[in-house]
DNA sequence: CGTATTCTTGACAGAACTCAAAAGTGGTGG
DNA sequence: CCACCACTTTTGAGTTCTGTCAAGAATACG
């Protein structure tokens, strides 16, 4: 058992570091403390599965701090990654026993789970987490979209290309850094799991993060710390327009 | 203007045909007449944009009628289709102005389309609708994974097999017919249309098509309908495991 | 019946995959 | 501290699948 486990569990809602982003931001304080009482902490270690395909699920929850991947694998076992959890995203479907996917913690991973009855009750009774839900799986459907152009119609540096984009604007959202100057971002993904995502072969994506290092669009800081010196000539090479999209 | 037109806007709610699918499904009666309040049909032909991407919105609706696609395009033309629609799915976003996608009628559509701010207005004060929305997002959610793994891991003969599969599902469940001696669809879509569901080119469908009808797995009934002597087959030859994934 | 789409088929090119080996990285224990 | 092992990453050579370009056939439509 970790160290962030018992930290976690002393501290209430409020100190959160995902308070104002997760399924519960909008709760009052009322809903909050009801929440609290259906919630407990768990900790996964780098590389463990949270959750396999088919399994019966008794929480769903909150990624509250490290990274982890939800993948679809064929019976030959050809894999899909089909959406990356950062710290706020939600886990589980209301309404639904068992998982579609495997969870996976690519880092060490804390999650705040909710027991499934009692979170699924709630929902019925107030509307806040169900409005918050709602607001997040929408947003959820719209980047799986934006990935089903990556996947299917981009070649293999754009998808890199597109990839890192993702991941330097989930960051810098998080992280609330200026983009001004330069990103840097932590890849906690392996050329693997990147293949995974792009629907790519690990050699492929090793060639391509390779190409555009040569070409100066990357700078490679160690193994898993990428420097972007220009984001917007990242985002051409994704062949993104370079406006970043509707506003929210 | 068509005749569906006038004929759907003298019936009310409760002879409609998709009262029990949309989002629109759960609500009683008092919400109902307040949804009658707020609505009015609308007939697109076949070929005719709905919405288009960047566009703003003032309504937000269900297809009543007929087949629509959602598609993104890049600058340089590439398309990639991200949604399919067809009778008692829902069109827009709540809280979002504009469209992120171009939605075009490949039949002739009829949607039953609602004021967007009394909509709005609506969810945030009764509590069906939006339950029912959650419900219908995670579904198209969970479509959307099983798209991206289609685009990311099958060859061009499982994408066509995946895609007749899905089509012929969804047929079946709305029809409630039977599907023991084989299933006949009507296939709405040109080959132009499955290339951008599959990310394919039009002649790797064309010739995935021929195959197929080569190896007995479908049979053409003219242009657009096609006959599946046998499902499993195609499920095999779609690289699914023949049992229909999680019950709903 | 002619024109415009849509679809099919062929030949060829190219991007990504497969198989294979070498190089780099990190952790462990002697 | 260094040797060793497991794992990840890089690079190379050859193959394959799908895309591209082009022409012809089928179908729909006025």
């Amino acid at each position: 058992m970790l160290l962030s486990d018992t930290l976690m569990a002393k501290e209430g809602c409020s100190a959160c570091p995902i308070r104002h982003r997760a399924v519960c931001a909008r709760c009052d304080s009322d809903e909050l403390s009801r929440l609290e009482e259906m919630k407990y902490y768990r900790t996964y270690e780098a590389g463990q599965h949270i959750i396999w395909s088919g399994d019966r699920m008794d929480f769903v929850g909150s990624v509250v701090k490290g990274i982890a991947t939800l993948t679809q694998t064929m019976e030959d076992g050809r894999t899909q990654m089909v959406g990356l959890l950062l710290p706020s995203d939600f886990v589980g479907r209301p309404g639904r026993e068992g998982s579609a996917y495997d969870v996976t913690a690519t880092t060490e991973v804390v999650m705040c789970c909710f027991r499934r009855k009692p979170f699924e009750r709630m929902m019925e009774e107030t509307p806040h987490v169900a409005h918050r839900l709602l607001q997040m799986t929408l947003d959820e459907l719209d980047a799986a979209r934006e990935w089903m152009l990556v996947l299917g119609r981009k070649t293999a540096r754009e998808k890199i290309a597109s990839l890192l984009s993702i991941i330097a604007r989930r960051s810098t959202l998080l992280e609330q850094q200026a983009a001004d100057d330069g990103v840097a971002i932590d890849l906690p993904l392996t050329r693997e799991a990147m293949a995974d995502y792009l629907g790519l072969t690990l050699e492929t994506v090793s060639r391509q993060v390779s190409a555009l290092k040569r070409d100066g669009v990357i700078v490679l800081d160690g193994k898993r710390r990428i420097l972007i010196p220009d984001m917007e000539r990242l985002l051409e090479e994704a062949g993104d327009d370079s406006d970043g999209g509707l506003p929210v």
